[in-house]
DNA sequence: CAGATGACCGCAG
DNA sequence: TCTGCGGCCATCT
């Protein structure tokens, strides 16, 4: 397996995100099969091209945090149906895609 | 080639 | 909430 092919199967599970939902950088990893790879993942999608049209602001860290510096993420999730705790992180209780529990 | 850096993670103070 | 520390890994200086 390349690294290349890593990037494309962070790719196929981030489009696979559903409408209102979010995933973290660590859950994508473990799928990929790589538990460590955690910073990879947010390196493959800051340099996504965006001809693939990855819902990428649907991905976020384990706190529920948004990306630093992108300032439309907040309003695209919400218009999605992303709701957000007081502190400003996401409500990963409600919102977190649980792709178990799909089957 | 050695450090620094980053869309990370978890724990601690 | 913010800061630091150790661990992680590829890329940049």
């Amino acid at each position: 397996m390349g690294k290349e092919s890593f990037q494309k199967e962070v790719y196929a599970v981030v489009a696979a995100i559903p409408v209102g939902k979010v995933m973290t950088y660590g859950h994508i990893a473990d799928l990929t099969g790589h538990p460590q790879y955690s910073r990879r993942v947010g390196q493959a999608l800051h340099h996504v091209p965006a001809e693939l049209h990855l819902p990428s602001h649907r991905v976020v860290n384990a706190q529920g945090r948004l990306v630093p510096g992108w300032k439309a993420q907040r309003e695209l999730l919400e218009k999605e149906g992303v709701r957000f705790k007081k502190n400003g992180c996401v409500d990963m209780q409600t919102f977190l895609w649980k792709f178990m529990e799909e089957l």
